[in-house]
DNA sequence: GTGGTCTAGACCACA
DNA sequence: GTGGTCTAGACCACA
């Protein structure tokens, strides 16, 4: 996995944020081993204890689950996936809009932009 | 001015993006007296030479501008910060559309799902 | 607070056992201002985070909220304490009923045994 | 044998409270042979002094004895073991009923919360 | 002072 | 080796 820390939100959140994206984007699989905490927290380059408490966060969300001595596993709940997915949408568009807002763009503009953008898109291809 | 810095791409250009932002979306006013860079970088958190090396950047953009003596200074021509502003919104559409095309979201889905957002708060205001 | 804690289970997870229980029994009220996390950890001669992990899985349950600078309170939402109060209640009799099953009694003995200790006290009162 | 042991009462009682436990509920049989002070101690973490005074309490109690050479055993009288089990049982009942009181329930209401529990099992089995 | 976050490092049970 | 727990100690923002 990539990771991607920020100097302004908590290191475990963004962590907990990174592997739920990577789960509900399909980088990793329903049902499909997660790499150990303390391989993640070296890759990441945080400590093992953020690493830990992001997973757990993920566990009470029931994104993965842990089995005592094997390790971490990616859900095989598909409805908890997607309604994860559903979220992320959302915050993801709500950012945005905000974001182009902060630019000038009002809703309707954002939206003729991305129709625009797609008739080009449809036309070229 | 806040500041959030990411470990997956070079400082410099992360600044320059976001006193961009800034002067794009009007938190920096045309003709505003920027703050120096040693109070900048101290704010950022950054080196000053990095600081430095972003403004300069900006300046050949002409995006500032440096006085001799008394400082550097938000563009006056609105021309140019209207153009960046297109870019920059150009640029977060892109992203934008990745992102949700990773969560298996289509651009027409998106479209539609920004519409039935507008309506929504078009009818609840 | 008096604290007890045993060799048997983790540390943070007894602690919010006795938390939860003297909201529950109303030895902390409503709204009352709970003591800093640095002082509950050395009153109960336990580290600040294991205190501090407590504190915050009592907030995810409700039972206790934090106010950035000033400290953590009991809630006001009454109901909350209501149903950790039955809950709480559900798995002191369950407890209680296994150790009696572990000493040869069944659940009518236990019952009987209680009834009639009852009708004693009553007597005698 | 599993050990448990609190912070808030002198070790050696815990140590005559479980091991009489054991004794009791039939997990240490009547005549059965007890594992060595040292090795109870490293299984208990506590200093063999401590579990030999709660051995040479229980003896004088009568629940267990020692034979000069070979080690100590559980006792084979077993109205020691029955008389026992009742004073047991008195104190859990005690001590329950407190609790259960504390959580603002009646011995009646905990009565009717008992004989309820009872018969949704019966119903259920 | 207060809650919150993070690191370094240790120890544990489980299999 | 794996997850889980705990401690000691540091630093931060907020007011």
């Amino acid at each position: 996995m990539e990771w991607s820390l920020r100097t302004d939100l908590p290191i475990y959140s963004q962590l907990v944020e990174q592997i739920r994206l990577a789960i509900v984007s399909g980088k990793l699989h329903p049902g499909e081993k997660i790499a150990s905490v303390r391989d993640l927290a070296s890759e990441a380059g945080v400590n093992p204890n953020t690493m830990q408490r992001a997973l757990q966060e993920l566990e009470r969300e029931g994104m993965v689950f842990a089995q005592r001595t094997s390790g971490r596993y990616v859900t095989e709940e598909l409805q908890i996936i997607e309604k994860a997915k559903v979220v992320l949408a959302e915050k993801q568009v709500q950012a945005f809009l905000i974001t182009m807002q902060n630019l000038g763009y009002s809703s309707e503009e954002v939206i003729n932009l991305l129709q625009s953008r797609k008739e080009t898109k449809d036309v070229n291809s």
